[in-house]
DNA sequence: TTAGGGTTAG
């Protein structure tokens, strides 16, 4: 309901006001960048009619006329002076900066200087903030050098007003250095390198800064507090913010809503939202930006419903207009409940209002419909967007990555390559998951080399990841290198490895490894369980899946979850014990998924119980899920049972549906190359050598085929029936291919886009046996490990 | 007549 009525303002705040960027355009390039130049106090071209008191003198009637934002008036009035004292010329700079005309008065400034008029030391400060608002380096240091030239550079305010300069362009370094190198500080010269360190994230320093301006014997002002609140915020020092508050309460400051504000905002920052609801509630006149810091601190704790709320007492009660602050801060909340209806709603207010195009509200636009399912939504707001940070990059891979678009987010990462921007943790974070899905590994050991280069291999968060990767891809040798050598590992990092022996079908590792974490003090959780669970499952470990099951609560207080029973049917099923797998699933406490139930359609297959297999998939097919598997699977058993009627019905079935069976693919690496193929496939150069081993492979396993590798032109009637027939699948023309082209001593590593038929599997582990190889195919579900006539997963997948 | 300030995306 809140919500609702939150959403009511932004459905009829007006419309898009076309004047506000005149302005911003002229003074910067960059929209961003002049956020807080825009919205001036007047426009200034605007021709209004002045109601001002009257002015002794024409420098008085300017300095009026700027200080009211009528600044074309008093641009006009300058300009018809006939003499123009030095002073002037201050006023006139002073007024275009401080009504954020930074590009103007720095083109008055050399104006000035090429009329033969010195700048003073009453210039300069100005001038330097004009640098730093228009975030021009050059003009900055242009500047900069020509007030040593002049020697101005030992003045107090032109020394503090380089300092906030030089923060606030990014360059910290240069900030301390001049800091350091005035011969006298004030207040403001602390205050200025205190809050230059917290806008570059440099929350530490800050508080050493602030720690040594009072040994000095400086006390702190609303400035100095302002700024340390912020470094409490960066650093999450809770328990030093609320020193900070107990100061504030002290002094003369409790009043003051921007320390009322910063307050809130460290509160919110730090994971007590509670403590800046309390104090938030306690302030009696409540402006925007006390509002908006609210409503973020509701969003990112993790409280949406607040926040929806909270932005509805906003308009209700004190009548104040959501502004993009809000909009920025306001998104979040719709991305944590998959508000998608609110969300589109923010996004056509703020279209409406002419907020857009903003780099940060876009991103957060990116960002919201990625979580919220929408991933087209999201690209076409990136895709539109005139500018584009590393943030807006890595929002638009995440949300690619979390709606299982893989193959797109690698190929932006690919993208972002050109761009001159470096990724980071965040990307990195983002990308990992989409090339353990990919499950390459050629491209996962560059992506590996790229972590290290980029010194985060220290990283537990990364490193669970890269362990997950290497599994996923295969290398399960270098997923448990990297464990090895991991310095603390969380739960997720065993849970990572349980897993990773889990995929590979070696339970008995993953149960050992399950022992080793308790001993280690790690507490398992609801995650370690199902990765236990799916090794018992995976290594036919019937009666250890029980027992870990029912220890789940009764150990651990942990409740089964959806996937855990998941698991179960899957152990349940591999028993053989079907009616006790279908009792199983009518009688758990949760409503089965489509996956329950394709593990009990799986089971079904396995022990060929046509009836059981029907009754899963009615059920799978009721639940309006992608169903190829689900046919496939049936299609398959009722060709076996010789049921052709019923194949036919399950193939018209499909078609009605737009279901296409995805044809069988399989796909071999090789000295850092990939080779692909399809069933029956001829088309490799080597084509005939595979042919032949396959037919000396085929003779020995006791598959007498007959093969024809050179014969191309056969009745089409043949080929059909041979399509279908399993001596001529793609994991078999790959799994020759390996052994001709890996060298010996190396498995030959093969992946499949389906499940492994039986036949394959079968000939597969008489392959290895007679070849003395080791066989690696891994396929949709999981790897199987063929080894001396043997497979890992134990003849169940 | 000059300098420093609160809310902004993963």
């Amino acid at each position: 309901m809140a919500a609702i009525l939150a959403l009511s303002y932004f459905h009829y705040a007006g419309s898009v006001d076309t004047t506000r960027r005149t302005i911003s355009a002229k003074t910067s390039q960059n929209h961003y960048l002049t956020t807080k130049q825009t919205a001036p106090k007047s426009a200034l071209f605007s021709r209004k009619k002045l109601k001002l008191p009257n002015a002794s003198t024409r420098e008085e009637a300017i300095l009026l006329r700027l200080k009211s934002g009528f600044t074309e008036d008093a641009l006009h009035l300058f300009e018809n002076m006939n003499t123009r004292d030095p002073s002037v010329w201050n006023v006139v700079i002073r007024g275009l900066t401080t009504n954020g005309y930074f590009q103007h008065a720095l083109e008055v400034y050399y104006r000035m200087r090429s009329e033969g008029i010195r700048a003073d030391n009453y210039t300069y400060p100005f001038v330097i903030k004009a640098c730093a608002g228009s975030f021009s380096l050059v003009e900055g240091q242009k500047v900069h050098s020509r007030l040593i030239k002049v020697g101005f550079d030992l003045d107090i305010y032109v020394c503090n007003s380089l300092v906030a300069m030089y923060a606030k362009l990014g360059l910290i370094g240069l900030a301390e250095r001049v800091f350091e190198e005035q011969p006298v500080r004030d207040l403001v010269s602390w205050n200025s390198m205190i809050r230059g360190f917290v806008s570059v994230g440099e929350g530490w320093n800050a508080l050493l800064c602030f720690r040594e301006m009072q040994e000095v014997g400086l006390r702190p002002d609303r400035f100095s507090i302002i700024s340390i609140l912020g470094a409490c915020s960066l650093e999450c020092l809770l328990r030093y913010g609320k020193e900070i508050h107990v100061q504030v309460i002290r002094s003369r400051f409790e009043l003051d809503v921007m320390v009322q504000t910063s307050l809130v905002d460290m509160y919110g920052k730090c994971g007590r939202v509670d403590y800046a609801e309390t104090l938030f509630e306690r302030i009696y006149q409540k402006n925007i930006v006390l509002w908006n810091a609210m409503i973020a601190g509701y969003s990112r704790n993790g409280k949406p419903v607040e926040s929806f709320a909270c932005l509805k007492k906003m308009q209700e009660e004190d009548k104040l207009n959501p502004d993009i602050i809000t909009a920025i801060n306001f998104l979040p909340s719709c991305a944590q409940i998959g508000a998608l209806l609110q969300g589109k709603t923010i996004h056509g207010f703020a279209l409406r209002k002419g907020f857009l195009p903003h780099l940060v509200l876009e991103t957060a636009l990116v960002d919201m419909y990625g979580k919220c399912g929408e991933q087209k939504l999201a690209r076409k707001v990136f895709s539109n967007m005139s500018e584009r940070n590393l943030v807006s990059w890595n929002a638009m891979i995440a949300a690619y990555v979390q709606n299982g678009h893989n193959r797109e987010a690698l190929e932006l990462f690919e993208e972002l390559w050109k761009e001159p921007l470096n990724p980071d943790a965040t990307t990195i974070t983002s990308i990992l998951p989409a090339y353990a899905e990919v499950a390459l590994l050629r491209e996962s050991t560059q992506i590996h080399g790229y972590v290290a280069k980029l010194n985060l291999s220290s990283s537990t968060f990364i490193s669970n990841s890269i362990v997950y990767m290497y599994a996923k891809c295969g290398d399960l040798q270098t997923a448990r290198g990297i464990f090895d050598g991991m310095v603390y590992k969380d739960v997720i990092s065993w849970n990572t490895i349980i897993m990773a022996y889990a995929i590979h079908g070696f339970g008995a590792n993953s149960v050992k490894l399950f022992s080793e974490m308790k001993e280690e003090g790690i507490k398992p959780n609801a995650s370690t369980f199902v990765s236990l669970l799916l090794s018992c499952s995976a290594s036919g470990m019937i009666d250890e899946g029980w027992e870990y099951f029912t220890s789940m609560e009764k150990d651990y207080g942990i409740y089964p979850g959806i996937e855990h029973y998941g698991c179960m049917v899957d152990i349940l099923g591999r028993s053989g014990n079907l009616d006790l797998a279908k009792r199983f699933v009518s009688e758990m406490p949760l409503v089965p998924t489509a996956r329950i139930w394709g593990s009990l359609l799986a089971a079904s297959r396995h022990h060929r119980n046509i009836e059981i297999a029907e009754h899963a998939a009615k059920h799978i097919t009721s639940l309006g899920h992608d169903n190829t598997g689900c046919y496939v699977l049936l299609s398959n058993m009722y060709a076996e049972a010789g049921r052709w009627g019923d194949v036919e019905r399950i193939k018209f079935q499909m078609a009605k549906e737009g279901l296409e069976k995805s044809p069988g693919c399989s796909t071999v690496e090789n000295n850092n190359k990939i080779y692909k193929f399809i069933n029956l496939d001829k088309s490799h150069m080597n084509t005939d050598m595979i042919y032949d081993v396959l037919s000396i492979m085929s003779r020995k396993i006791g598959e007498d085929i007959y093969i024809n590798s050179v014969s191309k032109l056969r009745p089409l009637d043949v080929i059909r029936k041979r399509s279908t027939s399993p001596e001529f699948h793609s994991v078999r023309l790959a799994i020759c291919f390996g052994l001709i082209q890996v060298s010996l001593g190396s498995p030959v590593f093969v992946r499949k886009n389906v499940r492994i038929c039986e036949a394959c599997h079968s000939a597969a582990k008489k392959i290895a046996e007679n070849t003395g190889r080791e066989i690696v195919v891994g396929d949709q579900k999981m790897y199987h490990h063929f080894r001396n006539g043997r497979c890992s997963c134990g003849d169940y997948w």
